[in-house]
DNA sequence: TTGAAAGCGCTAACAG
DNA sequence: CTGTTAGCGCTTTCAA
């Protein structure tokens, strides 16, 4: 026989009080109006009923679900997602919040649609999470609900975000080039137009220009930031008259192409060539022979800062906005040799 | 001024209707009750008034949130949750759900207060992930709420569970070499007791058995199955006097490191050796220089069939239990060649 | 220190 | 064809 869910009217009863002191007895509230005797007596009943409340209802009532609305654009389809979930889900579950999920295709129509389904189900607040870097506007719709936003920021910074501190990563990776000597320091990158690459590429321009040295002569792209891209790249860069001595890549899948590229050329890493990269993926970076140096994004720091600041907000509505940028770590390798 | 969201009573008053005919018009419910020009007001007056349903009071009411929880054991950490989480979400959404995440360590008490804690918030069921293909006890909490198992299932089959199909990939890979004309298939594998080595392993066991070969001989395992492990098994494997043509690997990572060994003995892929692998994970076997032949886990698939399976159940819940077996794809690369 | 009662926004009998 | 009414299970006044 199915028995339903005991509800707190089953506990009041239970206990021999009234459903009001049930409830604040299970909640701690009401200050010192419950008995000590009588608490206890609520929550032994409860206890043994095995009682868990109906969130449903208590939403109904308090307007407040204790859940955070997560939407991502594609977010679910790319390898870094997983652990920017995993950080806002771990903050959020600590607080008690759980994370209602909508993965969208970055359409706005779409994602304006996912916003308004969530806030449907009365979530508490939002994290409007994309994929590297982005800048964005704000769906309108969102305006009523308080939001965070993952990875990606608004033009005019009214909004509060965190993004990785890209600079910060690029000027990491080459100080460690840098510290081992290192000049003429090429870049190969992806031709793509995305906020990532400019700031790594303008960052090391700054570095290697610093040295009185020709950036554009140090330089490769490609059309796409993948193997063959990086690949293709760098044997364009490395048969060069006066070839870098180590290469910075714009992300870890164009370093894989590049190690291709050295074999062929019979470079040995690190002996021939530095290199140093950007991501530290974890299905390449340490996989790559020898391991790859490389700035990791901090995804899971991005999303668990983001769900406390926004749970914060949710008692400080009048917050003003914070831009955050979120340090990118240097996962030293086996890449890195003296020039 | 915030104004508050229009409510059900604000429809039903600027259409001139009660609020249950509201309800009815905007729901389609109650058969024939509402006449076309009535519904037509109340569609009028809704879309006017921006009018969103509140389904945490159309929850407490019907007792059907439309929210279905997913609980991932690490699911969010592995490469591989990305699509599973997807499939579940894109099924889920196009029937007006939502997923509501839970991730875990894989820690049955967790898993059981994960379990609870969805079941406080009403989720109408529940999807059980676990990582590659495990054999698990469903617990005890979950009795009361429609559950399907992801990647996992129980050992007695008495919950609906979705698996990949191991052995159809398994023999269509091993298929591809033979269709090459390879007789002397290698296997590389992890010693990790997981499932899916097992069925792997046994079937490539039976496929060079048949052809009266020895398979001691043409086999070599690593403590562990990522790339350095693939490395060391194929170096002994592949310095054995009468070398295999091709080698069936545990999967991508191992094949990574598979390819390795092969460069540096000097065997070119495919030409010399035919490798064949399992995983087809996005960021390697497309990635390789030969593109890797895989079979491919169906993680999409996984998640959508178990999810439309869940929802299915909501409305049968006495349905029987059902195992289903997802066939893994081969995706066809580069890196067979005729023995 | 406690109980009675109202009500969150919606749906579904029931009555017309 | 439509309106009135009674809850869903909880929290929170208000009154004692």
């Amino acid at each position: 026989m199915a028995t339903r869910p005991p509800r707190l009217t089953d506990v009041a009863r239970a206990a021999g009080v009234s459903t009001a002191t049930a409830s604040m007895a299970l909640n701690g509230t009401g200050g010192n109006r419950i008995g000590s005797e009588t608490r206890d007596r609520v929550l032994a009943a409860a206890a043994e009923l095995g009682y868990r409340p109906n969130t449903v209802a208590r939403g109904l009532r308090t307007r407040r679900t204790h859940m955070l609305g997560f939407v991502g654009d594609n977010v679910a389809t790319t390898p870094f997602a997983g652990q920017m979930i995993r950080g806002a889900h771990d903050a959020a579950r600590e607080a008690g919040f759980l994370l209602l999920m909508v993965d969208t295709t970055g359409d706005p129509d779409e994602t304006g649609e996912a916003i308004a389904a969530l806030q449907e189900r009365q979530i508490d607040g939002i994290l409007l999470a994309t994929m590297y870097h982005q800048v964005i506007d704000v769906p309108a719709e969102i305006k009523s609900t308080p939001v965070v936003l993952l990875d990606s920021r608004t033009a005019d910074g009214s909004v509060t975000s965190v993004v990785p501190d890209e600079r910060g990563g690029a000027l990491g990776v080459l100080a460690e080039l840098a510290a081992a000597g290192h000049r003429r320091i090429g870049h190969v990158t992806t031709a793509e137009d995305v906020e990532a690459r400019h700031i790594r590429l303008t960052t090391w321009r700054e570095h290697v220009t610093a040295y009185g040295l020709d950036a554009d002569e140090l330089f490769a792209e490609s059309p796409e930031g993948r193997t063959h891209g990086g690949y293709d790249a760098a044997m364009r860069l490395l048969r060069r008259p006066e070839r870098p001595t180590a290469i910075f890549c714009f992300n870890d899948r164009m370093a894989m192409g590049v190690y291709r590229a050295a074999a062929e050329l019979g470079l040995s890493i690190p002996g021939d060539l530095s290199v140093v990269s950007y991501d530290d993926q974890e299905l390449i970076a340490p996989e790559l022979a020898p391991g790859l140096t490389s700035a990791a994004l901090p995804h899971y720091e991005m999303g668990s800062w983001a769900a406390k600041e926004l749970l914060r907000r949710l008692d400080e509505p009048d917050a003003e906005p914070v831009q955050h940028l979120m340090p990118c770590p240097i996962a030293r390798r086996d890449s890195v040799a003296p020039a």
